[in-house]
DNA sequence: GGTGTCACTTCCTGCAAGGGAAGTACTTCC
DNA sequence: GGAAGTACTTCCCTTGCAGGAAGTGACACC
């Protein structure tokens, strides 16, 4: 990506970059969707479960969030037939795909949080 | 992270796992952030430069977001001394540890982009 | 001294994302 | 038959994110 052509244009190639950042963005967007990919990449779960889990969500943003995550293939709705009916929510395949962007931000968001400990306790 | 204590409790390491990618998120909050971090991933830019990669942005929301990323330490503003003034925006070394997050987010969002056009033409 | 460039800031405005509270439908248990 | 559990939906309302347009200040060129 280092191809400014001194000119200040810029490659195609770039311009594809920016934008499919953005495209994933677009993908992940609103306040939860990171977050619940996040807790479905260590396992299925159900609505409920989910709700507890998400801190702050409530049910219509729970289940509007996970309908475009569905829609965009990343998000499988099963109904269970249970004693009073269950609904597990699971990553797909391609769902998974994300797993290795989402832990990494994990990753990345623990260091940060050390880091700004001890900035705090340093200053 | 599979572990739930199949009593439907979740570890503290897997919670701190959610919290950090939701600290991760909203370091890069905003419609640009994301954006503007893979831009200067591929080099130093000046303000217009940066005003003019980013399609659709605005001076107003440019300099917030620019200023959000140098309170977080992410990116370096530096005033050369040129024949009108200029600034230029630079990774700070810890902006450059988000390089790997966002190359897979844009990696993630070509393949993306190309399975959605195949299920167009499949479809 | 007027025009241009660069890097912003300020003011006004609008709309969509998101929150709260309540309701619905189905079943099962007591 | 009433309460409780699960998985939602609907309605209403607010906030804040963000856009547009214009202004500012510094300097430089002509």
């Amino acid at each position: 990506m280092g191809n400014t052509a001194a000119n200040g244009h810029i490659s195609e190639e770039c311009k594809r970059h920016f934008k499919a950042i953005r495209d994933t963005q677009d993908i992940l967007s609103g306040k939860w969707k990171m977050l619940i990919m996040g807790i479905l990449g260590s396992g299925t779960r159900r609505y409920l479960e989910l709700q507890r889990l998400v801190k702050g969500i409530g049910p219509k943003m729970l289940s509007k969030e996970l309908q475009e995550l569905e829609i965009n293939g990343l998000v499988s709705r099963t109904v269970m037939q249970t004693k009073p009916l269950t609904v597990a929510y699971t990553l797909t395949d391609y769902g998974k795909s994300l797993k290795p962007i989402l832990d990494d931000m994990a990753e990345w968001g623990k260091n940060h949080r050390e880091r700004v400990i001890k900035d705090l306790s340093n200053q």
